[in-house]
DNA sequence: CATGAATGAGGTTTCATTCAT
DNA sequence: AATGAATGAAACCTCATTCAT
């Protein structure tokens, strides 16, 4: 259990430190002050900044899957299943905001490798979108754009969400978002699914 | 003709560069040698690499915030206008690559004072939309939640069009989206308006 | 009486400039500006800044000594040439401010071949009350410390002028510095050489 | 013994390149060469180059008012408390040829923050001198020329020995300045003192 | 003579990364 | 495994000087 702890420990300093700071202002120094360990110590677990942040975005990544597959299991019905994702997706952000900012605000500059990563994770995410939209009977081409647009949408209300300081009534505006797309693909019963 | 010539080819080596490298891993060096200058030459009408990256910033917010406005000029329809300004937005995007990349993609991790300035233009141009859905009848408090995620819908099409090479058809895609919102608030003359 | 005309004004602003940012915080363009000229005209008149600085060190240098021999001008009396000589080059001082502070605050850290200079006409000033010293019947030697101790005491009562913003009563002190000396050694007429 | 090892080599070094160099000339790469370390180590230590430079001069001052302050502890005749006071400032100056160049030579055009200091450390020292003379009987307001105009000439005399390559018999200039400014009181029994 | 835009060498400073302890 | 002092490449920026007009 202690086995990999001082990694657990540095990764969840990066992401203090990346959400504060982004990705160029954050230092490796300022990260291992906040894992309370020398900067030698990092690069005993992490081969450079970028493998950190990589590494840390790919957990975050993974929990947030992770949590989107538990709150899909066992539903049947694709319309539940989207819904439950999406909401899942939303519900990791709302309750860990350091996490929403590093993949949603500090990554994006970061750095191409960076880059790439975010794009095939949201590319997955939409693919699995789609394929719930199909079994929907929506028609995949016109699928395609509109998960794309429903995930666009969503970051961006979290977006707003954290930059007003979480102001904004997150679970309504999520909500009233998933109205606009169900509507549009004629989901009638959406109250039911609801 | 030649007035603010070569502020302005600077300008343009600047959104080459920036679009290609991001902000950060873009280098004076790079944009003098675009611009077939040398160093010094760039600090004569620029403060900083800051200072120019934010007149780009604003250069290419003015340009699109005109284009918009040419799309709304004499149009007393106000779902007509929110049409055209959103089509008007992202065929400037689709005109100029390296437009969006410095807007859409670069400038997320870029520097505080430009994350505050892009803030300000998104919440602008929402706030554009909110007034014309308000017009068309929509409540305000769900305009609001629509605008943005409308806003970030689009933004998401737009990322996915740069990253893809430009292979998405925009057009179709654009008008995709606005079917979706278009619908959701029920917004009946929709064919007509298209 | 034009000749020269342009070379003077721009020795003017290089005074006023130098004078109030010392030799390496000054720059072309501010002493250009002073001069309302273009900087590639500075460089008509001066090989470089540093040539500029030497340049109205030396017609500074010239002014306090031009003051001094028309002090001297037909004095017969050894004393009374010195007495005389001082009083001329601190009253130099004391009508031009600018001048004082380029001379004596402003070029010390200036630059190696600006220290050389100021370095030959301290020490040829010095060698001037050195003779007169020696015709009062003062043992040369005696006289070379003395002299340049005289020297140093002046130069910081006009540095303590200078910085004090021109407070201290700058005939008093050096009156009394002057009484120092002379009765050090044992001129006992100062009061009728006064 | 080690103890501050790291930075009191980089002063050290620092002591040598500014009383070569003076302050603009000098470069951090000089620095760092004649410490033996890269130029990052260096700020490690120092926060700027000004920080650095100040520090030295600290130290130097530091340093001069220690010997000083030994000089004078335990002596109650306040004219033996000057002159051992002035002895011992020349000595300091005497044994550390770089000190001095740095204090007297170097420092005046090097930044506007070190001539604050400077000019605050020589009205410190000049008050010590003043309340010495007072204590001997003299006018305060005479004994505050005096004692500016001592300093002046020590220095000046300080500054020929450097210039002149340490050629000048300085025990017996500054005994020479000594006895003219000792005369120049009535401090009649000068020889008892001596 | 005069201009001032252009130049580019060179300085200061930062920080990811290494390595001897 | 842990440390943190040391490294040095590389970035930004300044400004004395040049030269085409």
């Amino acid at each position: 259990m202690d086995e990999g702890g001082r990694k657990e420990e540095i990764l969840r300093a990066a992401q203090t430190i990346f959400s504060q700071y982004g990705y160029h202002q954050a230092t490796i120094r300022l990260i291992a002050d906040q894992a309370q360990c020398a900067t030698g110590t990092f690069y005993l677990y992490f081969v450079s900044k970028q493998d950190c942040f990589l590494a840390l975005v790919e957990k975050l990544y993974i929990h947030v899957m992770e949590q989107i597959m538990r709150a899909r299991a066992g539903v049947g019905n694709p319309a539940e299943k989207l819904k439950r994702s999406l909401e899942a997706a939303v519900e990791v952000f709302r309750r860990d905001y350091e996490l929403a900012q590093v993949i949603l605000v500090r990554g994006a500059g970061a750095d191409p490798l960076f880059e790439e990563r975010m794009w095939r994770v949201r590319e997955a995410f939409s693919e699995f979108m789609v394929n719930d939209l199909v079994e929907c009977g929506v028609k995949r081409e016109t699928a395609v754009i509109g998960a794309h647009g429903w995930v666009g949408a969503l970051v961006e209300i979290v977006g707003v969400w954290i930059r007003d300081g979480q102001a904004l009534d997150l679970a309504k505006a999520t909500h009233e978002i998933q109205r606009i797309f169900w509507m549009a693909w004629g989901l009638n019963d959406f109250r039911s699914v609801d």
